[in-house]
DNA sequence: GCGACAG
DNA sequence: ATCTTGTCGC
């Protein structure tokens, strides 16, 4: 798919504060409230999708539904392995990979400008024209509003959720240890944060928990760009089926290792 | 100076 | 993120 916003494309040779500026310009960009293309209420994967293409030849598929992207990379010395994987009504519909180089190290705060460019690198072999994007990262739960999630999402103009493992910046309206399967609270923006306090930029989601003895970690999402914080909450509990991550993403993780065996 | 910090 | 065996439990 082409880059509705070609000034927005992250640029690894900026410097630190041009970096800062620019995600301060993605997150005025930045739509956090609902303006899908589809009803999030009638999203739903009830089962682990199958992780091969196989629902190209499925008959019967709902051609209507949302196709829905989970992005996810692997990395390879100073390569990345940047990874889409597209589900429409329950089934693979396409795969797609990329491997470029990486020209800059992790900081936190501005890890899109080290992945950015592998993943929309990714975007430009991608044939289908997908109504969301789930991203393995922060959205607006991100010191300046522009995590991952949402620097994509807004270049690309493409709706989208970040789904991060560990939180970046924030506070969690009440403690998040052991927490049942659904739990959710909001995380609000303290000092760290570049928004008025006390905004909600995201929400702690508990995806999946043990019944007894060891105890799993919530998800930390929020909005990319065009979905508000609940929408975003609703959208990964439904795209969830047993699994601690959404069906996209783990899709993506799966097939991001399996490209990257290939080149090593 | 100290602490905190997505992937 | 990545380096990696065994091991606990449904």
């Amino acid at each position: 798919m082409l880059l509705a916003r070609p000034e927005f494309r992250p640029d690894p040779a900026l410097s630190r504060a041009e970096m800062e500026s620019l995600q301060r310009e993605i997150a005025d960009a930045a739509t956090f409230a609902d303006d899908l293309p589809f009803d999030p209420d009638a999203v739903g994967v009830d089962d682990p999708v199958e992780a091969d293409a196989s629902g190209t030849e499925r008959l019967g598929a709902n051609s209507d539904a949302p196709v829905i992207v989970g992005v996810d990379q692997a990395f390879l010395d100073e390569r990345a392995v940047s990874a889409i994987v597209a589900v429409q009504d329950g089934a693979v519909i396409e795969r797609t990979h990329a491997v470029t180089p990486l020209s800059i190290p992790y900081v936190p705060g501005l890890l899109a400008f080290r992945e950015g460019g592998p993943i929309l690198a990714a975007f430009e072999e991608l044939s289908v024209e997908p109504d969301l994007a789930v991203f393995d990262g922060s959205g607006r739960i991100h010191f300046r509003q522009a995590g991952i999630a949402t620097h994509v999402g807004v270049a690309l103009d493409l709706p989208s959720v970040g789904v991060a493992k560990r939180l970046l910046c924030g506070e969690p309206v009440e403690p998040v240890d052991d927490r049942p399967a659904g739990w959710s609270t909001p995380i609000e923006a303290g000092p760290d944060v570049e928004a008025p306090e006390w905004t909600t930029i995201g929400h702690a989601y508990q995806s999946r928990q043990w019944d007894r003895d060891q105890s799993i970690n919530p998800l930390y999402v929020s909005p990319g760009h065009r979905v508000s914080a609940a929408t975003t909450r609703d959208l990964v509990d439904a795209l969830s089926a047993g699994y601690k991550l959404p069906e996209p993403t783990r899709l993506a993780d799966r097939y991001a290792d399996d490209a990257k065996a290939e080149y090593e």
